[in-house]
DNA sequence: TTGCTCCTCACGTCACGTGAGGTGGC
DNA sequence: TTGCTCCTCACGTCACGTGAGGTGGC
């Protein structure tokens, strides 16, 4: 038997989780402890920890903690060696899928903010601070991060403090007036 | 002004949200109706459609409602376009690093799953079920998945019946007796 | 013996889900 | 007029967070 010689702190730093958490999935049936000791402090072995990293990575890719529960106990569930194949290749392929779509998902929103971040760059950097970034949304290809923010609640104030009820970007561009120094 | 004629249920139906959840973003100051009806009846427009999917996606993206909302509300907290500019870089440059850690992690268990599945089916098919898959685990290279299922709980069955708490692998691999069909 | 860590309740929170019962609008 | 969709409470749930107050162990 391997050694259980790690605290429910020790696997909390491990992981960037915390003990409560630890306490939680214990509760939920996921991560039981070695070892209680009489004082009823807890004792992991390297064995747990591997088994709580599944977890964590598991939940960082969407999966709820019943999904988890099924699959950390898929083989206890199965008769014998066949069954318990076919039902893990299905678990996991319908997962994968899921992964993938969020991978895909992520990726696209990512992109779009690195644009945004490229988009206000350029733009002060380029045309200095004269002209008002939200003036990015009207390009073509402006990321839509930018158009929202640009949209509602109208312009940002060129000065002017808005009402309660925002009007839609009352000044054109290059027409505001006051100081502006890039401080 | 646009056209405001999408029901919540369409902004629910477009986005792969609820109308709950749409409901829940407006009593938290995240996305107003262009128009409510007599009757209580929301309407909103492509904006408005936009702008919920630029919240979901931020939410997907892990970010929490109270960071969108900051993201959202950025504008109308800054008193010009300089310092629009400059905490626009900074929130974004921030969600983005999060984001490509996020997505390195993704990546990682995704590709754990994908070898993982690949592990099962090529021990499958080339050694047919007589072989128990849990056999996987011993090999040097196996995914973690596999080993944190192979471990606890015992090997699977192999045709007996684990006891509650079930002890480390009894049987060595080949001395497992009973009948084994490919059902 | 002194800290630091761990413990157990127990209530709080975040982001919605889930009915029940009623009304609006093409 | 008939459905279908939408409405408003209001309580439930999931996955923990956050103290309060007390004890264990190197």
């Amino acid at each position: 038997m391997p050694q259980a010689d790690l605290s429910s702190g020790d696997l909390a730093r491990a992981t960037g989780s915390t003990v409560r958490t630890i306490r939680f999935y214990e509760e939920e049936g996921l991560l039981k402890p070695a070892v209680v000791s009489d004082g009823g402090h807890r004792r992991y072995t390297e064995d747990d920890l591997e088994r709580l990293r599944l977890i964590s990575d598991l939940r960082e890719l969407g999966l709820s903690l019943c999904e988890i529960r099924s699959i950390l106990d898929l083989r206890s569930g199965c008769h014998n060696a066949a069954e318990f194949a076919m039902r893990f290749q299905q678990v996991l392929a319908g997962h994968l899928e899921q992964a993938q779509r969020r991978l895909e998902r992520l990726k696209r929103v990512k992109k779009e903010l690195y644009d945004a971040l490229a988009a206000i760059q350029e733009r002060l950097s380029s045309a200095g601070v004269e002209q008002c970034p939200c003036a990015v949304a009207e390009a073509a290809g402006a990321p839509r991060i930018v158009k929202v923010l640009a949209r509602q609640q109208g312009c940002c104030e060129h000065g002017v403090h808005h009402g309660a009820n925002g009007e839609p970007h009352a000044a054109a561009p290059g027409t505001d007036t006051g100081p502006r120094r890039p401080s």
